[in-house]
RNA sequence: GGUGGGGUACUCAAGUGGCCAACGAGGGCAGACUGUAAAUCUGCUGGCUAACGCCUUCGAGGGUUCGAAUCCUUCCCCCACCA
């Protein structure tokens, strides 16, 4: 069996570890968790550095385990962020919650005959708590130094916005849930980002203190591309797993846009490739850096893995026409299977012909406000069937109208829309 | 509880009675160039309007004034020190 801090390493999941001891501890069978905000119903391809990380530990015959925190998703981790976050209401959560179990079914394999991978949500036991109770029970093994210490509440502390103590608190729950996993399910491992730091040698220190036992936390870099920005953030928008809220073709289009000095990186961290094979693409980035095979190919792994070969499909499918030729020959059948399950929106035909093309294109929910959409024509970025709109004062006519069922809306070079007819 | 500092648009940050829809930077959007890259250059970046212009915005409310983000007042919140 490889040791998994190996294949970490080897691949750039590796940040730091608490222990020395870890490469050993792993060269046996572990339980290992990592833990999910509820934030959202869909977790984002920033947390896939995590999945990723919990996939190699489980093909590495580890159990893990992915912690959903119902409970800590309504404190609010201080970890990373410069300000409090607002709180999240319990019902918000528990549809959030089955959001991100589906996510995670695409990589992990819950079915495993030895090994399954399982979640839990950590409401089901902080849940329980009474304020007096976590106190007497958790609060008195934790001293204040250590606390004050940790960085994120530091940084805090300095900052203009300061911090609350519900948010001062989190680390306690973490550390709590790290030692509840222990106690229940022999959890030994924490893995998560180099945030989460602090908050890992919290549990450790912990289940160290109060069952003599030493756990161990392995965290992972904070991938950025190489312009400093954070991982997983298309034009400020997240990119999500679920393909409801980003389509398979803008799923797929992110990845396809990663720059060349990032691709390398990326296909070890994002994909199961074998390293002969990236250092093959290597070459071919080097090479022939226009064709952008290692992009492409980076955006085909990802794209199988999260939506299947169907998913492929129809992404693949999607951007052979939209980059490349006229879609004049294009009838209304190929645009809407093009276009199946991404940005499509629509609208009674009333509210589309003979109006201006700026009118539709807010109708359409392309523009925020009828002078962002003016502005977007001024500047010449807004077109209808791939033609560039020329003036703020064009309409949109009846020949328009693909086989009188749809119209192509396009903003820039890459943000297109379909537009329905009903 | 006391004293002092602060709360400005997506973010940081100027502005301290009219020239402020509000300097500047970052971010974002769009254009040019290109390889659906990077770098660079250009325009835009509260809402409505073809435009003149009108409307809403500077923590919240009230007030002074012909006129306030700017002055007064009450309240809320943050920071620092003291208790």
């Amino acid at each position: 069996m490889p040791n998994v801090l190996d294949i970490l390493k080897e691949r750039g999941l590796f940040d730091n570890v608490t222990s020395e001891n870890v490469q050993q501890a792993l060269n046996s069978p572990v339980t290992v968790y990592a833990g999910f905000d509820p934030t959202s119903d869909s977790l984002q391809v920033g947390n896939f550095v995590t999945i990723m990380a919990l996939c190699h530990f489980q093909r590495c015959g580890h159990k893990v385990i992915a912690v959903v925190g119902g409970a800590t998703g309504m404190i609010g981790d201080p970890s990373g962020k410069t300000s409090e976050r607002s709180l999240l209401s319990i019902e918000q959560i528990g549809v959030n919650q089955e959001g991100i179990k589906e996510n995670l079914s695409r990589f992990l394999d819950f079915k495993h005959p030895k090994a399954p991978a399982r979640i839990v949500n950590n409401h089901d036991w902080l849940g329980q708590f009474s304020f007096i109770g976590f106190l007497r029970d958790v609060g008195k093994h934790f001293r204040m130094g250590a606390m004050l210490g940790k960085e994120s509440v530091r940084t805090r502390l300095d900052s203009e916005s300061g911090m609350s103590f519900t948010e001062f608190s989190y680390q306690m729950l973490q550390a709590y849930d790290f030692l509840k996993l222990y106690d229940d399910l022999g959890c030994t491992f924490q893995i998560g980002g180099s945030d989460q730091w602090g908050n890992i040698t919290a549990g450790t220190d912990l289940i160290r203190k109060l069952r003599a036992v030493e756990a161990y936390g392995v965290t992972l870099p904070l991938v950025c591309d190489s312009t400093g920005q954070k991982f997983g953030k298309s034009a400020g928008n997240a990119i999500y797993l679920d393909h409801k809220k980003t389509s398979y073709y803008d799923f797929y289009q992110f990845f396809v846009r990663t720059a060349d000095a990032d691709v390398v990186r990326f296909l070890k961290i994002f994909t199961f490739l074998p390293l002969d094979e990236i250092r093959q693409l290597e070459e071919m980035v080097v090479k022939e850096p226009e064709k952008r095979e290692a992009q492409k190919r980076l955006a085909q792994e990802i794209t199988k893995t999260v939506h299947g070969e169907n998913g492929l499909k129809v992404a693949l499918g999607a951007s052979a026409v939209l980059f490349g030729e006229e879609m004049d020959e294009l009838h209304a059948e190929d645009l809407i299977s093009i276009f199946a399950n991404v940005p499509s929106v629509e609208l009674p035909i009333s509210r589309i012909v003979n109006l201006p093309a700026i009118d539709v294109a807010v109708a359409a929910g392309l523009c925020k406000s009828k002078g962002e959409a003016r502005r977007l024509v001024e500047s010449g970025g807004l077109y209808i069937n791939n033609k560039r709109i020329d003036g703020i004062q064009v309409v949109i006519k009846p020949s328009d109208i693909v086989d009188n069922r749809v119209v192509v809306l396009r903003s820039g070079k890459k943000t297109y829309l379909l537009l329905k007819i009903t």
